[in-house]
DNA sequence: GTCTATAGGCGGATAGAC
DNA sequence: GTCTATCCGCCTATAGAC
């Protein structure tokens, strides 16, 4: 309960801390339910001090939506990198099914991404704020920007595209309701959970019973 | 701007006067940002008499989510009804495939339903707020109930169930994120949206122009 | 059925010290 | 780099009148 002085740190460790704080706070909270006050506290540091540094609430959300999908397109570009240089489809673009496999490889990237409930609850509350011009924007580019690299990089057609985004919509909702809590005591959700996650079943319901 | 007394109505119709002015405010500002304030003038009313009518802002939302739930069972089951009228899959569960036509009139039935803001919005909030105990439990609820109903009384299998699921995930996100007013702005976005809403996209493309 | 008034607490942002 | 103090405004819920 110490009300002293927080260590002196250098300002771009100190801007991911509070950026990991904020992406969580504003994940359950949201953009307007979540304060600068409950995000300091979480970053252990002063409420006017996250304002000091990012500038403003929106702005601070505008930064801690970028990183996400930053590391998003991180872990995907790096992903798509092994995958090719595993020998991929064959050269040219293969016939129905070769794309099998990255878009199994990608999903768990995505899962294990996404593990960060502060990532995926921030991304879903910018998918529901299309009518704010700033946040709207960015969370628009950054959606489209992953339907084309998986376009364009991986080769998928626009109706593979479209089914591995639904798949991801579909993972997030039942993350955001923490879903796989129920598994084993209800049927549907078990059945459900069962054939969402397959092989990242295990991860999933460990982090269904530990954190947040 | 008259402070004048409100007329008179009686309580069922206020009710869902004052519903459906919480599904867009809880839908835009988030359970925590939303105030009763905004809701209140948003119904056209004051803000103690929505506190009143509903006991509390936690309760507000309860019944916002069920009114949402409550729709999207109805219409569902009243697609389904219809799809069973009119001979559906010739008696016994058919082959595969035999899913496609009653698939198309429930993505339909859904979009109908989700043109409608507060109703879209409300969901999406609800399936990010897992870790409330009463909201998160409620949603779960609802979301598995879908699943029942398209597994037992349409016959989906538990892939074709989540495919299902999953498309319907991503016109949320795609509807949430306001991407049919880039139709025709952007390449990526032009193809994803004719990609997803196909039937849909006169409709669509209207919502996207006007409200909210 | 509906309002006004208001209590008591929390919100973001700024000023200025160390 | 980090804090404390503080302004002014908004929030939920309650009390009580009409």
């Amino acid at each position: 309960m110490s009300s002293a002085i927080s260590e002196r740190i250098p300002s771009a460790e100190r801007r991911e801390q509070i950026l990991g704080a904020a992406s969580l706070v504003f994940g359950e909270r949201g953009y307007f339910g979540a304060t600068t006050d409950q995000i300091a506290k979480a970053a252990g540091i002063s409420q006017p001090y996250v304002v000091r540094m990012f500038g403003s609430k929106e702005n601070l959300f505008v930064e801690v939506l970028q990183r996400a999908l930053d590391k998003l397109m991180t872990s995907f570009q790096d992903t798509i990198d092994g995958w090719k240089a595993d020998g991929s489809p064959a050269g040219e673009n293969g016939a129905v099914g070769e794309h099998h496999e990255i878009g199994r490889r990608l999903g768990l990237a995505y899962v294990n991404l996404i593990e960060d409930r502060g990532i995926l609850l921030s991304l879903m509350q910018a998918f529901g704020m299309g009518n704010d011009a700033v946040i709207g924007g960015r969370a628009r580019e950054g959606f489209l920007a992953i339907y084309k690299m998986v376009r364009d990089q991986v080769g998928f057609s626009p109706d593979e595209a479209r089914t591995f985004l639904a798949e991801g919509m579909l993972l997030n909702t039942l993350l955001g309701l923490k879903l796989p809590a129920e598994y084993g005591k209800d049927a549907c959700a078990t059945e459900i959970i069962e054939s969402t996650f397959r092989t990242k079943l295990q991860l999933v319901l460990d982090v269904a019973g530990g954190n947040a």
